[in-house]
DNA sequence: TTACAAGTTAGAGTTAACTCTAAGTCAACT
DNA sequence: AGTTGACTTAGAGTTAACTCTAACTTGTAA
């Protein structure tokens, strides 16, 4: 799969792309006779899950550390899934700050329907 | 109420809130004699809102507009109550997105967990 | 009254995450 | 064979949201 038909499917620029890989989010991406990007499958899934990490808050340098572990093999999955362990509690307890900021703001549209506000 | 104690009673530096006043989102801020800053509990309620439409993903721009419209009085009542209704929505979409997160990192962990990842 | 902490401004610097430019090479179609 | 669109790289530019610096003034406690 080219550049392009990669960047559309999981919907990121190839600048971004390209910015991924030159910081070793996405490493040994294949490539065709003439030098040209040639992605797979796995590719699809991995850079999958990384726009899921990234879209739950995580930081790029942290999502890095995870991509090394993970290229070191099997000896870091423990490791790996603390990382996880770890970055679904903060998602949880994101999610309970945004269902309380979600409460907090439907009161203060309450009180704009009230006409309580100036 | 000083710089120090506002900073301190809302988590926001010194340099934020200058910057915030900079830009238009905290306007009209008493001085005391000496030309230093006298923060009222209309600001501490004030900036404390803001903090909530930041810290559910409103760009400081738009929280901008609403502070603007805020500033022109009742007679932008009903485009506040707008906006605000957006954001609601926009939040809630945002609060369904990061749980359908949530379950597929669960869903992730626990096949770390079969050990059927390497 | 002498420190020292806290205040002021304008404007420069930082960080994360892109986003683009320049200068070229390669691929596909007519 | 020529045009057009996609590809390559290194490195520069952008944007949002701070964060700090310099140079100075004010407030408080010993």
């Amino acid at each position: 799969m080219n550049m392009k038909a990669f960047s559309e499917l999981v919907g990121l620029s190839p600048y971004t792309l390209r910015y991924y890989e030159k910081m070793g989010l996405l490493n040994k991406v294949q490539r065709n006779t003439s030098g040209h990007r040639d992605y797979t499958n796995k590719d699809v899934d991995w850079i999958n899950f990384v726009i899921r990490l990234k879209d739950t808050g995580m930081p790029l340098s942290n999502i890095l550390d995870y991509a090394k572990l993970r290229a070191l093999g099997s000896c870091t999955v423990e490791e790996r899934q603390d990382l996880l362990e770890q970055h679904k509690e903060n998602l949880k307890a994101h999610i309970e700050l945004q269902l309380n900021h979600l409460k907090a703001l439907e009161e203060k549209i309450f009180l704009y329907k009230q006409k309580k506000v100036s």
